[in-house]
DNA sequence: TTGTAAGCGTTATCAA
DNA sequence: TTGATAACGCTTACAA
């Protein structure tokens, strides 16, 4: 009587013992498929309430070969600018029967490739956020991690799809935004070393016109913003580009704390866009990265992955990097062509004209 | 019959053949079993290595009957206050071979049932963070999650362990922190209706000496916080408590917004000490939630559950039940004891002297 | 020390 | 429409 103890749950053989029919008939019915007697459909699903009958997913994934579950490696699920992603990824998903599985490599970047793989084994497919990986090992990795999506960066020639950002003219379009309040010398407070974004972000301001970059070592946390206060302040500039948000925002409170007037003396702009940013004092002026977008978009492309449709996929060479309004795609072969999200510059109350220095 | 997954990987078997040993010796040397000739254990890692072998997770988890992965389940990721459970849960649960797989219901509290449900079958355990689920539906949920920790939040009669946070303590410390500048008539951003937490915290708000409590709908989210900016100010309050730190900052926002100095005029307090909260202007006063600890105890629990009883004693002792300061516990059933855990004032710039009323 | 074989709980093929 | 039966890939008594 009463339930049987979770240790050992019904399985689909007592359903149909208890049922007098077959287990293939019980499969069966438990996935409705329609060629099975009404009657005897109902007998069995009578029993499996009775019996408190939950198919074993483990079991069904063995014999499906198939999960259901797809991997979101990140870095640090801390950072707001990686919720979107999962947010959009998680809402696709989950419209086909997807679930998705989280792992976080706290930060441990020398265990990503591991934590990768290892999420992997357990999943259909991966989506990989690994901005601080090295070119090199991101190529060794990704072979066997497919089917997979590679997020917030690109590699060339590792034939899967890549979506990236492009962090470039988010950049440029801050900077211009800058120097035509008249900002004519800006720090940058760098991210990660490691970070690719953060390169992508360096080159674009090293190709900048009419400013002066003061570049300053950073990181990509609140704190990271928040110590970096005091060179910034030394730098002699009249606005700062920060990483991204977390570090504006760290950077804002300092500023704060040490008495000097944003935007009045000192204008200070982010990147992403994280929810937070509007509520800040002054709000912040940054580039909006439509990451919900790409989390939806790394499902779509997924889900095409995932979908025998044809057979031939073949490892395809990268195709070259051409440009858009605001999703470009590269290249005609699905399985390995690159997306470029294009920022969107947000101004707020955290930029305004350069002081007049005398 | 299953097919074979797309592709094609090696097996258990094809190293066998290719070695000349059986699937049980593969399995052995893969599991590091000593009872191994090393010549022949070296010969079969050499062909591991060669066809690129790697044990299918989801057929070792069938044979074993566990999946070495336990779920997460929370409202909304997005959501800081969930971050250091989720930290502290992964970290220790990784020191064991665990992972967590993170569910995130997106706020559909109606759903939340079926997806902890789901998520419990393609894992071992489950932590599950459910505020505004009704009692009697978390009551008749519990039974088949189990093995099963609740965090933040408690029921009685409900037999497993269950990490709560003593909200009424949290309030009455910044309670007693805001009449001990003066103030003798605050308001209260009221969470979500159905959140249990909120209940707790109205519950010792009502109970406070000294102070009148002037109640203000609210939420959970930065919008929240910001939009009942109007009603705070005409609520005739030199104080406000709101429900988290996350609605305290919106509404700090808003308040910069409209020109209002805090604490000059209003003094301002959130929950949860959530890592932007220090870096805010002014940096916020908060009730500091020790979740990431709380997430390593979760993994504690569950970690005896997961370890047949009679080796519990031997292999893995159960920690001392802590209290004190931090901790208090109720009950004595291991399996189903409640811990409170006590939340620590932090003071930071949000709160000042009550101004003077004329 | 190694191998044989019986599971683990499903699904899918194919014959009845 | 239904039921045997053979997968799925791995682990683990029990034998040898």
């Amino acid at each position: 009587m009463g339930r049987r103890p979770s240790r050992d749950r019904s399985t689909i053989g007592d359903v149909a013992a208890q049922a007098g029919v077959s287990r293939a008939t019980v499969s069966r019915v438990m996935n409705g498929l329609a060629t099975v007697d009404p009657r005897i459909a109902a007998r069995v699903r009578a029993t499996a309430v009775e019996l408190d009958y939950r198919p074993n997913q483990v079991a069904r994934s063995l014999a499906l070969g198939r999960t259901q579950t797809i991997g979101y490696v990140v870095p640090d699920l801390t950072n707001p600018s990686f919720h979107g992603g999962l947010r959009g990824l998680s809402r696709a998903a989950a419209g086909q029967g997807y679930r998705v599985l989280v792992a976080d490599s706290a930060e441990q970047a020398e265990d990503e490739p591991l934590l990768a793989l290892e999420t992997r084994r357990r999943c259909d497919a991966v989506v990989l956020v690994a901005p601080r990986m090295a070119d090199e090992e991101l190529a060794r990795l990704l072979p066997d991690l497919q089917p997979a999506v590679l997020l917030n960066r690109r590699i060339e020639g590792a034939g899967l799809p890549q979506l990236d950002v492009d962090w470039a003219s988010g950049i440029r379009d801050l900077v211009r935004h800058l120097t035509g309040l008249g900002h004519r010398r800006i720090a940058y407070l760098q991210g990660p070393v490691a970070s690719r974004s953060n390169s992508a972000r360096e080159r674009a301001l090293d190709a900048a016109a009419d400013v002066e970059v003061v570049k300053i070592a950073c990181g990509a946390m609140f704190h990271d913003g928040h110590a970096a206060a005091g060179q910034v302040l030394d730098a002699g500039v009249t606005a700062v580009v920060a990483f991204n948000d977390v570090t504006a925002l760290g950077l804002l409170g300092a500023l704060h704390e040490l008495g000097t007037d944003v935007p009045g003396e000192l204008s200070v702009v982010g990147f992403d866009d994280i929810p937070f940013a509007a509520y800040t004092w002054p709000p912040l002026t940054t580039a909006w990265v439509p990451q919900e977008q790409m989390g939806r978009l790394a499902w779509e492309r997924l889900s095409a992955l995932l979908t025998p449709t044809d057979t031939v996929d073949v490892l395809v060479p990268t195709p070259p990097v051409s440009s858009g309004p605001e999703a470009a795609t590269l290249g005609d072969r699905p399985t390995s062509e690159q997306v470029l999200m294009r920022p969107r510059l947000v101004v707020r109350g955290s930029t305004g004209r350069a002081p007049n220095r005398s």
